[in-house]
DNA sequence: AGCACGCCGACT
DNA sequence: GTCGGCGTGCTC
């Protein structure tokens, strides 16, 4: 009896699949989609089986036998593989660096000894709570067409769920799957669900909410924050099918989900869905391509969409539902003000950057015992400190950053390399011993309100405060229990949090995004401003009260992101902002990637980039020119980047598939990497 | 990417 | 005389 041979993908930068032997006559032909144990190199590594055939390109002799095949586990299916191929592909990176890393550790790397071991015990781990149903709020006009059309449509079917905040879009969701789930039962047809969440450790509430509402539904959870025996066991429900709904945030795309029949994607349009490092994928993206692929729904929800989505939306290749109105009775969405820096009469009395009227705001709020937030998007006492008389600042040695006065232990960091030092007692450069914090951080903000105001509770929340496991959700849980009076914080609290007691939000400083040489910076600025709106005026307003509130401080009260924001409206904002990037040639016009390179001095990763450019046929394509990047040095590494742009996708795409393989080889001691569709430019 | 081999500087 | 620097070469 002859070897047959496995091609395996292993989690190598190498892009290409290798041959081992399997001898037949030790059992059954081993299966596409299983995982073998391999010997590779001087090491042994876990890959997956990608195909099995009985001829190699190579010579018998060059090849090795596979070690052992991991058969306690299903197979993981062809449309899996697909998925993975389809996203190595497209992102420019081998298969098995997409298919292996996403999957749990145990499976990868345990002895077979002690992974058959931890597969026994898991199969409690994700069992349906037999708690009492929560009965499921009565839905709105609104709410109900959603669900219905969401859940009664069969096939490849992507909805934008374009609704304010507050206007009850996780309950459209819930009720759509369970409309599905309903329906696969009474079919005798197994279905999972695919929730996606930006940031699942924020929103507990979430989980908490899926979980009492389907009482009899094991519900599996997949994020980066779980420990390795829950990711094996939450991976192998979904896996299984044994798991009815996995909720999860951008890494759950790469679930394995054999009875798939709905994706929901929440906040669509929120940046953590973009992978930032490694493969740098879109999961949003690829929950499409899945859906698609799949010829299921996919539900894409959003108060301000991404202006892809949007677009899509509004050339009817996207279905559209829409939800106008607070899902709550008598909730209003908040008046939204702003607060004129810029010589009005009367001109603001400003108290350490806090305007005179959003200081009466928050009186207001805590006379009538109501709480506020101010929301500032930089942690840290103040960004900077400098000398008055010399001019010296506090630059990081190793970044093109600042070092960030944090006041409370007294240091200076860097929040991009981690360098931390004492604060200098006297200039470094001149010995002048009154150094001055200039500009804002939470902490500042924090001090000067507890100076405004002596008897209110203040608590803030960043990503400093909130270290510690399990402190952010003690930090919302004193807010929820009314136990704090002022909220500051950064886009941490921004996202999902349902204050009931909430009625002013006041932004301290937005101005900076709007004039970002980053043509996305305002979209995002859009989107986070009316998010963080949105925390405001959940409730029911109360008898003769006034709407909640929301003060935004500015120098350009009259920019049109303002205006927009103050009038609530999306369309119009999201409307300006395509026709602007149709005539610019922006995305979504427009497809994009990026090469970038690291090097100890700047000029060797620009020069890498000149001789990227010229070592290849531009044919179609656009070559910007090679500049370093905004954040030039980070730990002592500079940092250039090239833009290329194409009208066209698969012209981009073949053209990539060329550009890379010219790049493998050229050898070059510059580090480099390709991002498609990249969103930070 | 790992992980080895391979040839040149400061230490027991 | 060895430990160890990172150059370069390979992985079925």
């Amino acid at each position: 009896m002859s070897d047959c041979i496995l091609k395996v993908a292993l989690d190598t930068p190498l892009d290409m699949c290798f041959d081992y032997l399997w001898p037949v006559a030790e059992g059954e032909r081993p299966q596409v989609g299983q995982l073998v144990l391999v010997p590779f190199g001087r090491r042994e590594a876990v890959g997956l089986i990608v195909a099995v055939e009985d001829d190699s390109d190579l010579p018998r002799d060059k090849l090795k036998p596979a070690l052992a095949l991991r058969a306690q586990m299903p197979p993981l299916s062809a449309e899996w593989i697909a998925l993975c191929a389809f996203a190595a592909d497209y992102y420019q990176r081998p298969l098995g660096e997409v298919a292996l890393p996403g999957l749990p550790k145990n499976l990868r790397t345990a002895k077979t000894a002690s992974l058959d071991k931890a597969l026994k015990k898991l199969t409690k781990a994700v069992q349906p709570h037999d708690a009492t149903p929560h009965a499921a709020p009565p839905l709105n006009a609104a709410q109900q067409v959603a669900a219905d059309a969401i859940a009664g449509v069969a096939g490849f079917a992507p909805t934008l769920l374009y609704g304010v905040t507050g206007s009850g879009k996780t309950e459209v969701y819930l009720q759509a799957a369970a409309q599905v789930l309903a329906h696969s039962d009474a079919g005798h047809n197994p279905a999972q669900i695919l929730i996606l969440v930006p940031e699942i450790n924020l929103t507990p509430q979430l989980e908490a909410n899926v979980r009492a509402r389907f009482p009899g539904v094991a519900v599996a959870t997949l994020h980066s924050g779980l420990a390795e025996g829950e990711r094996l066991a939450h991976w192998m429900a979904a896996h299984t099918g044994h798991a009815r709904i996995v909720l999860g945030t951008r890494l759950a795309i790469l679930a394995s989900m054999p009875h798939l029949r709905l994706i929901i994607i929440d906040e669509e349009h929120d940046p953590s869905y973009k992978q930032q490092e490694g493969l740098r994928y879109s999961a949003r993206d690829l929950a499409v391509w899945r859906a698609r692929q799949l010829n299921i729904p996919i539900v894409l929800g959003s108060a301000t969409p991404s202006l892809e989505t949007w677009h899509h939306a509004q050339s009817g290749r996207y279905r559209k539902l829409e939800l106008r109105a607070r899902a709550v009775q008598d909730a209003v969405l908040p008046r939204v003000g702003l607060i004129d820096l810029e010589r009005k009469a009367p001109r603001e009395q400003m108290t350490e950057g806090i305007s005179g009227t959003l200081l009466a705001a928050v009186r207001k709020r805590i006379e009538k015992n109501e709480q506020s937030l101010l929301f500032l998007n930089r942690r840290g006492y103040a960004p900077v400190i400098a000398c008055d008389s010399c001019g010296w600042i506090s630059n990081c040695r190793r970044c093109t950053a600042y070092l960030v006065l944090h006041k409370g232990d007294r240091r200076l960091r860097c929040h991009h390399c981690g360098w931390e030092e004492r604060i200098p007692a006297s200039c470094p450069d001149c010995g002048n011993v009154d150094l001055q914090p200039l500009g804002r951080g939470t902490q500042r903000v924090e001090e000067t309100l507890q100076a405004v105001f002596p008897e209110a509770r203040i608590l803030r929340i960043d990503a400093d405060s909130t270290r510690r496991k399990g402190s952010a959700q003690a930090a919302f849980d004193t807010v929820h229990r009314g136990e704090v009076d002022i909220l500051v914080g950064t886009q941490m609290v921004a996202k999902g949090h349902d204050f009931r007691n909430l009625t002013l939000v006041g932004v301290i400083n937005p101005d900076t995004a709007l004039f970002s040489h980053d043509y996305r910076a305002s979209e995002r600025l859009f989107a986070q401003l009316m998010q963080v709106a949105g925390r405001a005026g959940r409730a029911a307003q109360k008898d003769g009260g006034n709407p909640a509130e929301v003060l935004i401080q500015t120098r350009y009260p009259r920019h049109p992101l303002y205006a927009a924001v103050r009038d609530h409206d999306y369309d119009a904002f999201a409307g300006e902002l395509l026709v602007e990037r149709r005539q610019a040639n922006f995305p979504p016009f427009m497809y994009q990637a990026l090469l970038r390179a690291e090097a100890r001095e700047l000029q060797t990763a620009l020069d890498f980039l000149h001789a990227a450019m010229a070592c290849i046929d531009p044919a179609g394509i656009t070559f910007n020119d090679p500049v370093p990047m905004t954040m030039t040095r980070v730990a002592n590494v500079d940092r250039a980047q090239l833009l290329v742009e194409c009208a066209s996708r698969p012209a981009l795409q073949a053209f990539l598939k060329d550009w890379i393989t010219a790049l493998r080889g050229m050898k070059t001691r510059v580090r480099w990497s390709l991002e498609v569709d990249p969103v930070d430019i």
